[in-house]
RNA sequence: AGGCGGGUAGCUCAGCUGGAAGAGCGCCACGCUUACACCGUGGAAGUCACAGGUUCAAGUCCUGUUCCGCCUACCA
């Protein structure tokens, strides 16, 4: 059935350019809107489209793939969404780059020429993430490829507004948010990074108004004191007692502010009494709503200091600290300073510091919604897995604060609200209004916000499907089956989708989630390009290959935790793509006259190693079936390696050798290259999803019928290749064989060098296996000749070995080296005397008799009879060795 | 401060519901045997972080200690 012969090595430069292109051409990726079979569906996290493929993606989207491929294989109707994402502040940031380099600004272009200069830009390079997607080998359905802004998500971003507004869960109103003074925009809670700064404790004396003592008040930003409305004590504090109540004279500003008392304050810290500044720490913003303080905004938002702060106006928030500092001093108001670390945020897009600012910004009402999503969890109908992540998804769902969705930037969703210019009314709809249903003024003026990316992300599992439209697909692939993203966007991303799944399909969006872990490098240090340890995934394929590159990054994801990548373990498994494709050319070489179709071949014409290697493929075929379905990819990975190399290659190839060349009965030489042809193409089909590249391109050679591996049928266990008694038989058989190599490798003795051996046993059965396996064991052993004994004297001048009930003596030419044989033994001994301790141990021990289950003492049982007569078959052996030296 | 995960062979890690310590890489020895030196055969190598406890039996379950990593919150 092949149709030629490979090349002498892979080449994956060819073949992946090759074969996804034919997958493409084929329509291999396409999922079905509507069919007969089961559906399973996976929404890729869309990529920035300012993205460019880092490790993370690699392995997120391998996962994937993975997946997606088995699935399909099995028979799924299976759809992988793609897609890629606006990223708001990021892609803003890159073109307003560009236009820096024109020496202009946003603000020259305008709105609307800035929004078309945008599109321009991802035109332009926004594929670029997505033709790397495909280097990696990913089978998305390419036809129905999304993106953020594009219309049809755009007009289930509006309906979801819309109906958030008129439920009464968004609202707009003025409130302390994390301000990004190089971004001018806010940024929500889950976008601040924080970092330990060393910075300094300011001491700070305020005046008493009516002269007697003031109050000591420690900072970190002595700045802020220009925007100061109260000093607050905590009121169990004693040592304040009588000074709540009364007026402080701000320093620098001499504006009278009160001291009041607040329960966040805590009494030990500092001088127990803290400076209020409403509009610039969230605490104080608390502690001002409850108090009715004023709120006295201080900068702009490019963090300035503004018109209100006198002298200091136009001065950065940093440089305003010096000036404040050097003017306190001499003023004769700074009493001290002490080091103290404490955690400033940043911008997670920009790393500029945050700037906590008041502005009036829009909110969506989070609780009733993480309300549903965390009772979606608990009830089962999504599953979190690695589950340790569902108390950290349940714990954040508690504690959750409101979600500021509006942001100070141009590229992004226009939030949907409107005003009348006329009568001020505010409209909210899914479609540009033309008059105002009031007073039908027609000059409506539009917020100048845009929505946060995350909320058009949010909607992605059902705005990928055509919502709000009532499309087949939406029927077809909702909820979704999987989702596979990194733990770190948990919050971001997941919960997100969870909240407004439910709340927009009255049905969770996913029903698993598998959460993996990020991808460090070999030191396990995170990636970073600051760091210069970045691995770029295009480089290890190039170098390596997608299929081993893939193959890495699956093997090296157990559930849970990090994933320490590296060049070597590629390498590693480029050698095994290596070992497969020479295991091809030899199937290859002794399937040229092979057919498949014809004369089926009858179970009986099996020799035992067919039977045996089809029973381990089968194993083999469940455990990889399993794996994929717990998504325990390493182990999934492990398995197939395990099979194809050390079962496969090591044992099956070199046992079936003899048969495959020829010489021997036709009918079994027939009945091996059928168990060869279908082993071999077997582990391909259960390797496909891993390395898709390799397996499609030897497919494409061995099988040679015009099909694609890609959309063949998965194996699946099949009970009528289960053998246990290949399994016992085979072992023993590979059992004495390792023995007698045990022997040739201790004793030196060249491998080339053909051994006479001979097998002792008093076992029958034991007897009539070494009978049948005789060939093989002369084979692979090497040996002239092997005879079975059933005279208990031992020959003179052999090394003894033992193999179950078998006792194995290598003779050796002239005088045994008495010394190194008797070392051999020894060492021997010791294994199997600190064994036999151990479980004659347990078997005296009347407790364990008692107590443990019948089947482990009876396994127990069984252990030390195998190992006692190993025990007195190496005794009689190191006796004799004694009585010779 | 709270939470989570982890400390198993030189390195990277598997070890699910407790029943004789595993793999890959590396290392050592011997080998160009007609698929493969990106290879083959054999070998060495571990008080399973520490201390208690439960149990006939603990790497596996419980408690405490310690070190490492991450997450969340706070930080005047």
């Amino acid at each position: 059935m092949s149709e030629g012969s490979l090349s002498k090595v892979f080449d994956s430069h060819v073949s992946e350019a090759r074969w996804y292109q034919y997958w493409l051409d084929h329509n291999f990726f396409r999922a079905e809107d509507s069919s007969l079979k089961p559906q399973f569906s996976i929404v890729i996290p869309p990529p920035n489209v300012t993205g460019m493929l880092h490790m993370g993606h690699a392995l997120n989207n391998t996962l994937q793939d993975i997946m997606t491929r088995a699935r399909r294989m099995q028979g799924y109707n299976a759809l992988w969404m793609p897609g890629t994402d606006h990223a708001g502040i990021a892609t803003q940031n890159v073109v307003e780059q560009e236009l820096a380099k024109e020496g202009i600004t946003r603000n020259d272009l305008g709105r609307d020429k800035f929004i078309a200069r945008v599109w321009d830009w991802k035109e332009k390079y926004g594929g670029v993430i997505i033709n790397q997607l495909k280097r990696l080998g990913c089978s998305c359905d390419w036809s129905r490829e999304s993106f953020t802004m594009d219309q049809k998500r755009s007009k289930a971003v509006r309906e979801v507004f819309v109906r958030l507004y008129n439920d009464g869960l968004i609202y707009q109103g003025d409130y302390i948010v994390n301000w990004c003074p190089r971004c001018h925009t806010a940024i929500s809670d889950l976008e601040v990074e924080y970092d330990e700064r060393n910075g300094f404790l300011w001491q700070i004396q305020y005046p008493c108004a009516d002269g007697t003592d003031g109050v000591v008040v420690a900072t970190t930003r002595p700045e802020t004191m220009l925007g100061d409305t109260a000093v607050a004590v905590s009121p169990d504090d004693k040592r304040y007692k009588d000074k709540i109540g009364r007026t402080l004279i701000l320093p620098l500003v001499n504006r009278r502010i009160p001291i009041i008392a607040d329960h966040h304050v805590s009494i030990e810290f500092g001088s127990g009494a803290v400076k209020v500044t409403p509009a610039c720490d969230p605490n104080d913003f608390a502690i001002a709503e409850r108090h009715g303080l004023d709120i006295i905004k201080i900068m702009d938002g490019a963090a300035v200091i503004n018109e209100k702060c006198g002298i200091y106006h136009g001065q950065d928030r940093y440089e305003c600290r010096e000036n404040v500092l050097r003017d306190l001093e001499k003023g004769g108001y700074l009493l001290g300073k002490e080091p103290y670390v404490h955690s400033v945020g940043q911008c997670y897009r920009c790393k500029t510091d945050i700037e906590p600012m008041v502005s009036r910004q829009w909110f969506v009402k989070i609780k009733p919604l993480a309300k549903a999503a965390t009772a979606a969890v608990i009830k089962g109908k999504t599953k979190i897995l690695p589950k340790s992540w569902e108390n950290t998804y349940f714990e954040w769902m508690n504690n959750i604060r409101d979600w500021c969705i509006s942001r100070q930037i141009w590229w992004g969703h226009r939030i949907p609200v409107w005003h009348c210019d006329i009568c001020g009314k505010e409209i909210v709809s899914t479609k540009d209004p033309s008059a105002c249903p009031d007073c039908k003024g027609v000059t409506l003026t539009q917020e100048e916000d845009v929505l946060d990316t995350w909320f058009s992300s949010a909607l992605w599992p059902f705005s990928t499907l055509g919502w709000p439209d009532k499309t087949e697909a939406l029927k077809t692939f909702y909820p979704t089956s999987l989702l596979i993203t990194g733990f770190d966007i948990l919050f971001f991303w997941v919960a997100r989708m969870m909240m407004m799944g439910l709340y927009v399909m009255k049905d969770v969006p996913f029903r698993d989630v598998y959460l993996h872990a990020l991808v460090r490098d070999e030191m396990g240090e995170k990636m970073s390009k600051s760091k210069g340890n970045i691995i770029d995934p295009l480089e290890m394929i190039d170098k390596f290959g997608a299929d081993a590159f893939r193959y890495t990054l699956a093997a090296l994801t157990a559930q849970g935790r990090d994933i320490k990548m590296s060049e070597e373990r590629i390498a590693g498994y480029k050698h095994f793509i290596n070992k497969i494709w020479n295991a091809t050319r030899f199937s290859l070489m002794n399937l040229e006259d092979y057919s498949s179709s014809g004369v089926p071949v009858g179970k009986d014409t099996l020799s035992l190693p067919d039977r045996w290697i089809m029973h381990r493929l089968n194993v083999t075929i469940s455990e990889v079936t399993k794996a994929l379905d717990e998504y325990h990819f390493n182990d999934a990975a492990s398995s197939i390696y395990q099979f194809i190399w050390h079962e496969l290659c090591d044992w099956y190839l070199e046992l079936s050798k003899p048969t495959l060349y020829g010489k021997g009965d036709p009918i079994k030489r027939r009945a091996a290259q059928h168990t060869l042809f279908t082993a071999m193409t077997s582990s391909l089909k259960l390797l496909h999803p891993f390395m898709p590249f390799v397996t499609e391109e030897i497919w494409q050679t061995m099988v040679g019928d015009g099909s694609s591996i890609m959309v063949s049928e998965f194996p699946r266990p099949d009970d009528a290749h289960e053998d246990r008694v290949a399994e016992r038989e085979m072992g023993l058989i590979m059992d004495a064989i390792t023995s007698i190599r045990n022997i040739r490798g201790e004793m030196n003795i060249a491998p080339s060098k053909k051994l006479q051996v001979i097998i002792f046993t008093q076992d029958t059965e034991a007897s009539a296996i070494i009978g049948m396996g005789n060939g093989y064991i002369k084979n692979l052993a090497n040996l002239e000749s092997l005879t079975m004994s059933n005279s208990e004297e031992e020959p003179r001048n052999a090394a003894t070995g033992v193999a179950g009930l078998l006792r194995l003596y290598v003779l050796l030419e002239g005088v045994v080296d008495i010394a190194g044989e008797r070392k051999r033994l020894e060492k021997e001994m010791a294994k199997v005397d600190k064994d036999l301790m151990v479980i004659s141990r347990k078997l005296a021990n009347r407790d364990f008799l008692a107590k443990a289950s019948k089947t482990v003492v009876g396994k127990e049982e069984e252990k030390f009879n195998e190992v006692k007569e190993k025990h007195d078959i190496l005794e009689t052996a190191l006796k004799r060795l004694r009585d010779m030296g």
